[in-house]
DNA sequence: TTGATTTTAGAACATTTGTTCTAAATTTGA
DNA sequence: TCAAATTTAGAACAAATGTTCTAAAATCAA
């Protein structure tokens, strides 16, 4: 691997594991055993590392959205396959979800960047309500101002239940996920139809 | 009033306004016109500054617990109003709610704190739940761990609201408040008898 | 009033941090 | 093979930052 993604790899860690306000360039050139001078050579500015990750993220994040186009959810089980799969994405990527808004404020293309994938995320939400609804899991009849308020519900949580844990239960791994899940999935609980609703 | 207040005062319009990152004890005593010295002169360390802005959220916040163990809420109006108190609390101290795990981290203090919070936060929605099912407000038959995902959302919604808004739509004042509001009340929404139920 | 205490300003210090610069080492490509 | 391009280490710099120190000013208490 080269110098420019082996950065990459060590700062993720690092900003994961120590949260961006005690790492520094320094800190990542130290961790990887080269020179602070080599790191600015192949990122002449902190922001630039982190701009980078975030474009890793997003582009992760397209290939989801590619893969739930090309196959649509159509049942709880698929359903959950992909709030997993949602969840160690930004799990990979914690720091960012950690420190949304300072970074959004400090580095102001990470927002604009933010703010597509949100609309994408908006399509791609929408489809898979009226997939479920097509499909006969969820029920035909949500007003549109809830729809939008659910669709809201849905960014939050996955955009923030890892902030949630951290401060309180700080679950990790399989468990985690387990609980994820569950909060996630009781968005749509009670718009199920009758039958499969576990209420 | 004294200094020591009116230091709190302008750290927190400052890290409201500019982001923890960007403001710095000399930045604070500057926009007072007082000296460095003197700001640390009252807090030695700039932890201090926030753990006890910190202390004011909290216990400006068990004034509004206290408040509804005294008037229960018993119906959607006053669930609205307590859902609108509690949004203009968490916008007095937004740079908290922005940074709380980078602040927990830091601040140990700040995490221990926080999880009382929560504890009695806990306490307080189990009672809400609990007082608008006898009023006939919510149905009865909301099963435990579906209620424990409930209060979840809860709290995540209202504690990450405002970051959330910060990255997307950038609402303010009641702008903001009407959409927080909604977004909380479409938790409850789908658990409302069938009699009140704006579906 | 006067002596003690508290508050304040401002200089000073140590450390950190991002970044640049220079020269050497390494790699590349013809 | 050898010259050009690249990568690298390490010193160096400037700015910022938290904090301390000292002495003066203000306040308080008897």
């Amino acid at each position: 691997m080269n110098t420019k993604n082996k950065i990459l790899q060590v700062a993720l860690a690092l900003y994961n594991q120590e949260g961006i306000r005690s790492v520094t360039t320094r800190h990542i050139a130290a961790t990887m055993g080269i020179s602070a001078g080599n790191l600015h050579y192949h990122f002449k500015h902190t922001e630039d590392i982190i701009l980078a990750l975030f474009e890793q993220l997003t582009a992760a994040y397209d290939k989801i959205v590619q893969n739930l186009s090309e196959h649509p959810v159509l049942n709880l089980a698929e359903l959950e396959a992909y709030i997993d799969s949602s969840f160690y994405l930004i799990e990979q990527y914690r720091f960012i979800f950690i420190n949304f808004v300072e970074l959004g404020t400090w580095i102001p293309s990470i927002r604009e960047s933010y703010q597509k994938l949100v609309s994408k995320r908006e399509q791609e939400f929408s489809r898979l309500f009226t997939n479920l609804v097509n499909a006969n899991v969820l029920r035909p009849d949500i007003a549109p101002t809830l729809l939008n308020s659910l669709v809201r519900q849905l960014f939050l949580i996955s955009d923030f239940w890892i902030s949630s844990n951290e401060l309180t239960a700080q679950l990790r791994g399989e468990e985690a996920l387990l609980v994820y899940r569950q909060d996630i999935l009781s968005i749509f609980t009670p718009y199920l139809r009758q039958r499969q609703k576990p209420l």
